[in-house]
DNA sequence: CGCTCCCGCCATGCC
DNA sequence: GGCATGGCGGGAGCG
């Protein structure tokens, strides 16, 4: 660089190099005029002296291309020192690299291309992601920093990252050993966890204010302070150890980096923003927060998320908040760990992100078979949590049991996913589970919307569109329809298989499939929900949806899912969508559903899936029904546009880019779907090996009719309560309930009816949304007979109703042992990757805010009390309230 | 004008 | 005292 401005540069412009280089040549000749720029004549300084310089030179040549050439430029260097210091002028530089030069010259090193991030990729290519483990590549810092023509300070900070990572460790002075990611899904594993233990609370007290950010005082407060400082994760590895080393303070960038992390691991909504996280981080380790440590914070998580982003971990977005837009970070990384530990898989591709995803489509998929659909917007519903912040922001309020429904809700997403798992237990009997439940709880996230995963879009918060976008959202989603009808497979193992049959699938997947009855159980989402909203549900709901439709037609939409999966987790991109996103903000529609973008987006991640998931989001949603009829549906779906896109496109893009009527076309469709009556259905307590209770409910629009105020969501039908573990879910089973619900009503309609109706469509189908479920639901179903029955009773008071109307007219689930069937839909989603994830995870609310807070919440609460709160909630409410 | 964040001073600690 | 680290924040680039 120096180079350049000296021969070059100095004519056009002074650079900041040039100053600088004066300064410091200055030392050496000070003749020159200190700052100007001008020096830029030859002059230059002289000095170039410095071994420094003259590799700085070097490299800034080679630094583009250049390896080659940097070994040619050593050879040089000799010369090139000499000549240069001799003689002023650059020719010499020229003769090395002429022509590069020039072009260097002429590039000028703009900030942009000095930044972190980007000299974060250049540094990250120079190393495998998977490097065999054989081979041990060492790092010499100073070997680095002038390959890439920068200072070691910046190298530093580089490195610091990674170690928080464990993608290097520190071998030796200046000597880092390279690890690439083959323990980047355990390190990141052990940052949930350890992140739960400690910002769980926050999360989940936060959440209490929809906007985290508000107070951080608070919740920071509820921040574990102690070991903060100490590094989260004290990896030494075996490897290199060097361990000593360490000793250092707690190296904060490094910690940081790892809190950093954390928050995001702990984020439902996968999405942080840069104060919140400032304050977080200060907080913990300072009372102070006097500004100008906010700023540096700040400052220094700018480091970090870049060198995250060139991780390809996280991705720039914006949270539009009432206030305005805040800057903020989505990660875009895995978020599913298995906790067998994806390393073992190791191969998994190196991409992180990607591999989750696979994995979890593949796991979904193959459960699919059975053909699950998922319904994205149940989230809605679920997305309690949205959804109350949202309500809350808009006030809408008049439903203060809304709120608490919400909450229950929210729990509910975790219930769900835990659900989920328990009924996979059920069939597996994979009782162990219980554990994992938890942990999958965490992940849950149930969220099935896929939204979320859009990185892009912006979220916002907006309350109000909150509500209606549900509604909105719903009756695009609703479709589960095809579903129930083939869900019923036994196959379904392959769901369950998820992995360790857990939350893998969980998370992605939304729904469960009954075999008997062919019903249907709807996970999380919850989280979704928030998403679904407005925003975030344009890409996630739909790819779910799409997923879930898909995964009606069961071989069909596993195919697609699963090739789409591949594609676009192949590719790797996660983020592609980001772009789109921006629609979301429109989201303020009441239309949720605004899928963003993308839908078809081309860019998106393969079109195919991303831009069909999202269309066929919608379509599924909207052919849900239609779907069920036809397979076509899931054909279509995501990887063909034809059918679905169609329908869907019409929707789908109007969705994007005007939420409103596609949502209408939505609830039109809903409406045309049938309805069936919904069921409900309890089982004695030991009843069905894994259900308790079964509602159906009939959603009558009316009965369920949640005002679409009200609380739609919760709107769940019916619950299903594995014996054992029912207790602690709070499923909600959906028959095929949906209550007529008028197409007008529609928009009103709570968005449960339409999730109903769309669930229902024909076959019963269960929604959980969530909450419930407490995942640690002894594996046995005997495990809690306490809390079981409750559960399932309480469900929202909404249930209750469109229970008792409904009726149960069959006792469907009955003792099947619920076949789980994954739905897909989130492995289908997987269509990007980034949708899945988020989905799974990102239940999202769009509040920028939230990001934390709504992680913070499900986990906090991920407990099993909260979920049986949220279950008992219901039930108060349901009893307490009338309605 | 505000968001980003580069740049490098300088403190800290080890040798 | 020298060197490796890395905290820190001024202030500039950029949109």
């Amino acid at each position: 660089e120096n180079i350049f401005d000296r021969s070059r540069m100095a004519p056009k412009t002074p650079i900041k190099n040039e100053p600088i280089d004066l300064s410091k040549q200055k030392g050496c000749t000070p003749e020159r005029n200190p700052i100007t720029p001008v020096k830029i004549i030859d002059r230059p300084q002289s000095d170039p002296w410095t071994p420094t310089a003259n590799l700085k030179i070097l490299v800034s040549a080679a630094s583009p291309d250049m390896r080659d050439r940097e070994k040619k430029k050593e050879l040089f260097r000799p010369i090139e020192n000499s000549e240069q210091s001799d003689t002023p002028d650059s020719l010499q530089y020229d003769i090395v690299d002429d022509s590069t030069v020039d072009e260097f010259e002429k590039q000028r090193p703009s900030r942009k291309q000095k930044s972190l991030g980007l000299l974060c990729q250049k540094f990250l290519a120079r190393y495998p992601n998977y490097p065999l483990s054989t081979e041990k590549t060492t790092i010499s810092l100073d070997e680095v920093a002038s390959i890439l023509g920068v200072e070691r300070r910046r190298i530093y900070d580089i490195v610091n990252v990674l170690e928080s990572l464990q993608l290097v460790s520190r071998v030796a002075k200046n000597q880092y050993c390279w690890h690439g990611r083959h323990n980047l899904s355990q390190t990141l594993k052990m940052l949930q966890d350890a992140g739960e233990l400690q910002y769980g609370e926050l999360m989940t007290s936060q959440h209490k204010e929809q906007d985290l950010e508000y107070k951080f005082g608070e919740r920071k407060k509820a921040i574990i302070p102690d070991s903060q400082d100490r590094p989260l994760l004290d990896f030494s590895e075996p490897d290199c150890i060097s361990a000593s080393a360490n000793s250092r303070k707690d190296k904060s960038l490094r910690i940081m980096s790892q809190k950093f992390v954390m928050l995001f691991l702990v984020s439902k909504t996968k999405i942080v923003t840069l104060d919140i996280a400032a304050k977080i981080l200060i907080e913990e380790t300072q009372d102070t927060v006097d500004h100008s440590k906010f700023k540096t914070k700040v400052r220094r998580l700018y480091d970090i998320a870049n060198v995250l982003t060139s991780l390809g971990l996280i991705k720039k977005v914006h949270v539009t908040e009432e206030r305005g837009r805040k800057p903020a970070f989505k990660w875009i990384g895995p978020v599913e760990f298995p906790e067998n530990t994806d390393d073992l898989r190791g191969d998994s591709p190196a991409s992180n992100p990607l591999p989750e995803t696979q994995r979890g489509a593949s796991a979904q998929y193959q459960t699919s078979t059975t053909g699950k659909q998922r319904f994205t917007r149940h989230a809605s519903f679920n997305s309690a949590q949205p959804c109350e912040a949202a309500r809350r922001k808009v006030s809408s309020e008049p439903n203060s049991p809304r709120q608490e429904r919400q909450a229950c809700i929210v729990n509910s997403d975790e219930n769900c996913s835990k659900m989920i798992n328990l009924a996979a237990v059920c069939r597996q009997k994979i009782e162990e589970d219980t554990g994992s439940a938890k942990k999958s709880n965490m992940t849950l996230p149930v969220s099935l919307l896929p939204v979320p995963g859009d990185s892009d879009f912006c979220v916002n918060p907006l309350p109000q569109a909150v509500f209606p976008v549900v509604q909105a959202d719903v009756p695009s989603f609703s479709l589960p329809i095809g579903m129930s009808s083939q869900a019923s497979h036994p196959s379904i193992p392959a769901a369950s298989k998820t992995e360790n049959g857990k939350p893998t699938l969980v998370p992605n997947q939304p729904f469960l499939c009954f075999p008997s009855s062919s019903l249907f159980m709807l996970c999380g989402g919850l989280q979704e929900s928030n998403m679904s909203e407005p925003l975030p549900t344009a890409g996630d709901p739909g790819s779910r949806s799409a997923e879930a439709q898909a995964a009606i037609p069961p071989p069909v939409c596993q195919k697609r899912s699963s090739q789409k999966c591949s594609s676009p987790s192949a590719p790797g991109d996660d983020e592609e969508p980001a772009a789109k996103k921006q629609t979301l903000k429109h989201s303020d529609l009441p239309l949720s559903l605004v899928v963003p973008k993308k839908p078809e987006s081309p860019k998106a991640e393969s079109s195919p899936g991303g831009g069909c998931s999202a269309a066929v989001h919608l379509e599924t949603n909207h052919l849900g029904l239609a779907s069920l009829a036809a397979p076509e549906m899931a054909n279509k779906e995501s990887t063909k546009p034809l059918d679905c896109q169609e329908q869907g496109k019409q929707s789908q893009k109007k969705d994007p880019d005007d939420p409103p009527p596609g949502n209408e076309y939505i609830s039109k469709e809903n409406a045309n779907q049938p309805f069936q009556p919904q069921y409900l259905y309890v089982q004695p307590t030991a009843g069905l090996s894994s259900f308790n209770f079964l509602f159906s409910a009939n959603q009558a629009p009316g009965a369920i009719s949640l005002a679409a105020n009200q609380m739609p969501s919760l709107s769940l039908p019916c619950v299903m309560v594995p014996s054992a573990a029912l207790a602690s879910f709070p499923l909600i089973p959906f028959t095929s309930a949906l209550s007529p619900v008028p197409d007008s009503s529609f928009s009103a309609a709570a968005s449960t009816n339409f999730s109903v109706s769309s669930l229902a469509s024909t076959t019963p189908v269960f929604i959980s949304t969530t909450a419930v479920v407490t995942p640690k639901v002894s594996p046995a179903p005997s495990a809690d007979p306490q809390q079981p029955a409750h559960p399932a009773l309480h469900l929202s008071p909404v249930l209750t109703r469109s229970c008792s109307a409904v009726k149960l007219d069959s006792p469907v689930c009955m003792g099947h042992p619920v076949t789980l069937l994954k739905l897909q839909q989130p492995s289908s989603a997987p269509l990007t990757p980034k949708s899945i994830r988020p989905a799974h995870h990102e239940a999202f609310f769009k509040t920028p805010g939230s990001l934390g807070d709504p992680v913070a919440w499900k986990k906090n609460e991920g407990t099993q009390t909260r979920n049986a709160s949220s279950v008992q909630r219901r039930l108060e409410i349901s009893s307490t309230s009338p309605d």
